[in-house]
DNA sequence: AAGCCAATAT
DNA sequence: GATATTGGCT
């Protein structure tokens, strides 16, 4: 009968006393097999014919623990070994045939023998033959056939229908090969799916789930996905990994446990591959059960046991900011706030399970960085190109705004921006530039699907794209409501400290100088929002306290202190 | 411990 | 080259 992980694992000598059925017509042949199997302490039962050995399974099953058949096309008596193969659904069957045939290994796969060998079958292949039992024991559950997958199905589906043609279905199997050759090991992981412990060298139909059984194929799952699973040289390299992952204190041989646990890893990886952001519970959900999920032998050694032993010994999972995940991201941030979007908070606010702060941080740095090399860049472009001086009136304007407008729109949202600031040291003046809020200042990358501006509402801003000379986007109002705006976090510099307090405090009167002597000293500029100018009569009274009768051509002044709103 | 950032890896 | 992770520093 079938072997559990349970039998397994209390089975302190395995393989050793291992029950082979071995199902040979060619007398020769079996005894020369029968002899290596029990050189390697192997216990064989031999049989030259098929019905003799199907009713030696169905009479005292426990007595086999895998078989071993000839595929013999040329006896007449039997049906070649296929009828057992498709009989014996629980028993780990290997077919073996001195026919290279193609369509004859692809029909064997294809009925659920878990390998086909050619003959002579060496003694290397013989000794290994017990992990297609470890891998029954643990490998159960239900699968379900990639879509990849499907087309091989059936193509194999129709090889098997006229199961006397051998050789019809040639041309077709190539092509299908080919489809089956090119599936890559990740689609290997995946369809193996439900395969915590990878398939021995032949990939497998699920024991007990073959094909043409119960007709109920289209439910079944047919896994045909490696190359060499038509190799005639069968040694592959999946067979080392096979069963040194049980672990199982002693029982099963783990020379190489590391390699077993890193190919666990690596599976649990490409198994998140693919999917969408950092459903990491998800990967797991899915991991567990395509490692665990043995319904009919219950595996507690050597699966890994939860989440945690996997994490604890892969390295860290890659966190692929999908547009999705980066939504929730700038949603945290923008809910949070400049001084407030610190990774631990975001990570809260985000939910996202999985996800760790340090993933949050490093894409929070990203994030800052984008804003802070884009901005000054693109503010850089449009200063160096200023020759119409209608545009210039625009830009004299920048001025006003030395402050990061956080609230500058009216808008209920409380969201702060990240300030843009100009070049670091470039402004010597004190005076800081932030980039004017309408532009596309910021293009995100293709994978940055995010609002570009984060924390501001676009159409707040209010400011078309190439703003018309006497379209101002600010008005100083809201830029001296700007200056009372008491936290925000000057990211420009290394440190994200409230700069802003200093600049409310230690230069606001400076700025607000600044500006003023601005618009005096280029007083063909109009004023920026924010600036009256002076009544007429103002001027005059001003003029004549000062001795003067009448208006100059050339201004010589605007009381600056008169003017400026506070 | 948390945050930031440069270095490093993919 | 872009993006994510790692590691050092504060």
């Amino acid at each position: 009968m079938v072997c559990t992980a349970n039998d397994i694992q209390g089975w302190t000598d395995f393989p050793k006393g291992l029950k082979v059925l071995l199902l040979d017509g060619d007398r020769s042949s079996a005894a020369e097999t029968k002899a290596k199997l029990e050189a390697m302490d192997y216990n064989v039962s031999a049989f030259d014919d098929e019905d003799a050995a199907l009713s030696a399974i169905s009479s005292r099953s426990e007595d086999f623990h895998i078989a071993i058949v000839e595929v013999s096309v040329s006896t007449s008596s039997s049906q070649g070994g296929f009828k057992f193969l498709q009989n014996a659904k629980d028993l780990p069957t290997i077919m073996t045939s001195n026919n290279q045939c193609l369509s004859t290994m692809m029909k064997c796969i294809a009925l659920g023998a878990v390998e086909f060998q050619n003959k002579p079958l060496s003694e290397d292949k013989l000794r290994n033959i017990w992990q297609h039992v470890v891998h029954k024991a643990f490998s159960d559950g239900e699968s379900v056939l990639p879509d990849s997958l499907k087309p091989v199905k059936k193509s194999v589906e129709s090889l098997l229908q006229p199961q006397t043609e051998n050789g019809q279905h040639e041309s077709k199997i190539s092509i299908e090969l080919d489809n089956v050759s090119r599936l890559s090991d990740g689609d290997y992981d995946h369809s193996a799916g439900s395969d915590k412990y990878p398939a021995p060298s032949t990939p497998q139909l699920k024991q007990g789930e073959r094909l043409l059984d119960g007709g109920d194929c289209q439910e079944q799952s047919n896994y045909f996905t490696e190359k060499e699973s038509v190799e005639l040289d069968g040694d592959s390299k999946s067979v080392d990994t096979s069963c040194e992952n049980l672990n199982t204190e002693g029982t099963a041989r783990t020379r190489k446990p590391a390699k077993a646990l890193i190919k666990g890893e690596e599976d649990f990886a490409e198994c998140c591959k693919g999917e969408s952001a950092v459903s990491l519970n998800q990967c797991h959900r899915k991991f567990l059960s395509k490692a665990g999920g043995n319904t009919t032998s219950p595996n507690k050694a050597g699966v890994p046991r939860d989440f945690r032993e996997i994490k604890a010994n892969r390295k860290k999972m890659k966190v692929d900011w999908t547009p999705e995940l980066h939504k929730k991201f700038v949603q945290a941030v923008e809910q949070l706030g400049i001084d407030q979007a610190i990774p631990s908070r975001i990570l809260e606010l985000m939910k996202v399970e999985g996800l760790t702060r340090h993933n949050v941080a490093s894409h929070l740095q990203k994030y800052r960085l984008q804003k802070r090399q884009t901005l000054p860049r693109e503010e850089n472009r449009r200063w160096t190109n200023q020759k119409d001086p209608m545009q210039r009136n625009y830009y004299v304007q920048r001025p006003i705004m030395a402050y990061p407008p956080y609230h500058s729109n009216h808008t209920i949202s409380p969201v702060p921006v990240y300030p843009m600031l100009g070049q670091p040291g470039s402004q010597t003046d004190g005076v800081k530039v932030w980039g004017p809020p309408g532009y596309p200042m910021w293009q995100p990358s293709q994978s940055w699907h995010w609002k570009p501006f984060p924390g501001v509402h676009a159409d707040t801003w209010g400011c078309p794209v190439l703003p018309p000379p006497q379209a101002p986007c600010f008005s100083y109002t809201q830029n001296m409501a700007g200056l009372h705006n008491a936290k925000a976090v000057d990211y420009r510099f290394g440190t994200p400290q409230t700069s802003f307090e200093h600049h409310t405090a230690m230069q606001a009167e400076e700025v607000v100088d600044k500006v003023v002597n601005e618009a005096m000293s280029k007083p063909w500029l109009p004023l920026p929002l924010g600036l009256k100018p002076p009544s007429a009569d103002s001027v005059l009274a001003e003029l004549s306290k000062q001795g003067m009768s009448s208006i100059p051509l050339v201004n010589k002044g605007v009381k600056p202190h008169s003017s400026v709103q506070r």
